[in-house]
DNA sequence: GTCTATAGCCTGATAGAC
DNA sequence: GTCTATCAGGCTATAGAC
């Protein structure tokens, strides 16, 4: 009988190579796009070896979305009931902004997810995501019925949300395309605060 | 040698049949994740007498794409400097959301090839769509000179337009698994005209 | 024009030496 | 723990009978 010992140095540096190089290759190419050939080499290590640490590509795929999906949940949970409405809901935005410009590889990963049905999350997306997000358009109800805020569908709000800080790292070709060499996260800021203020005024 | 005869009525239909078979699996695997006999099986051919229809899996993918880009990009088109000003912007939205509730393969089918890089159509991105877009920005920036629009980036402006239209469409498993059985574009419809009205309000 | 058969390659995964 | 060698199966594409 084996015991589970701790994780050795080397096993955690091939563990955290294995996931870097997942998370590159995942994002770029989706789940059936993806080979276990390409992550290995990119990871430094041959095929075998990578299938002594995850028995499947399927656990590799799984280990990094249920690693990354807390990362991804947290700018949300972070808003604040007891915060000013308006600079909560404008610092959730900027967070996510944020986000999709340190971490476009990982909006992406999810985004492939998505577009792709979801195969592979769809239990994440109706238990752990729905409480979330009924939890948060609770405090964002009150808002609107204290008069703090617009009176706004509150599903389509955090969807409006999404879409709009997500759009510049899962479609970032097609912005560039447009844009040029100017930055597109210098514009977006200033244009969803905006858009923003304008739209939750009371 | 042969000539190049006007298709036949079967003709017609096989090619039909595949284009059709080729957006369904396209759409929700991706181009690597896409296999030539899922969608030979799907059109009702055998593999080999989809290839003499097409000769590669690539020419079906880019058949298919150049074929739907003039439908994607037909509601932008229509944006008509003579108009006025809020309402054709207001009519391009909803064209958009229309498009996304009614062709919502077709939206996955770029969004896919977008996500992962657009390698196969960055070369529309940098000159058709960036030449319209060009074209229709000048619109844009002209009413707001006019005073007849607010000032807002007009690139960012469009970006945010896309981004919150074709999020019903892309992300639909997401949207569902939030909304319940509530319809996504009976929410939509309202929440995003009422949020350009109070954008673009001069 | 449409089929069966198959070439030739790449895939995910395993066996066994070290 | 890591390697070489290799499996069975799926892949794109082609050859050749009808």
């Amino acid at each position: 009988m084996s015991k589970d010992r701790a994780p050795t140095r080397i096993q955690k540096k091939n563990r955290a190579a294995i996931l870097e190089a997942a998370l590159n290759v995942f994002s770029s190419h989706g789940f059936r796009g993806a080979t276990v050939d390409q992550i290995a080499t990119e990871a430094g290590l041959s095929k075998p070896n990578l299938l002594y640490y995850f028995p499947t590509k399927e656990a590799i795929h799984t280990a990094l979305l249920s690693g990354l999906l807390e990362t991804w949940l947290a700018p949300l949970h972070e808003l604040d009931a007891n915060g000013d409405p308006m600079e909560e809901i404008l610092a959730y935005i900027r967070r996510k902004l944020e986000m999709s410009r340190d971490l476009p590889r990982e909006s992406r990963l999810f985004a492939n997810e998505l577009v792709q049905g979801a195969p592979r999350i769809q239990d994440s997306l109706s238990s752990d995501l729905k409480i979330l997000v009924d939890e948060k358009t609770a405090i964002l109800v009150g808002w609107m019925d204290q008069g703090k805020i617009a009176q706004l569908h509150p599903y389509h709000l955090i969807f409006s949300i999404w879409a709009l800080t997500q759009h510049y790292a899962d479609f970032d070709v097609q912005v560039r395309a447009i844009l040029g060499d100017e930055d597109p996260f210098e514009g977006a800021e200033p244009f969803v605060d905006t858009l923003y203020r304008k739209l939750l005024m009371p």
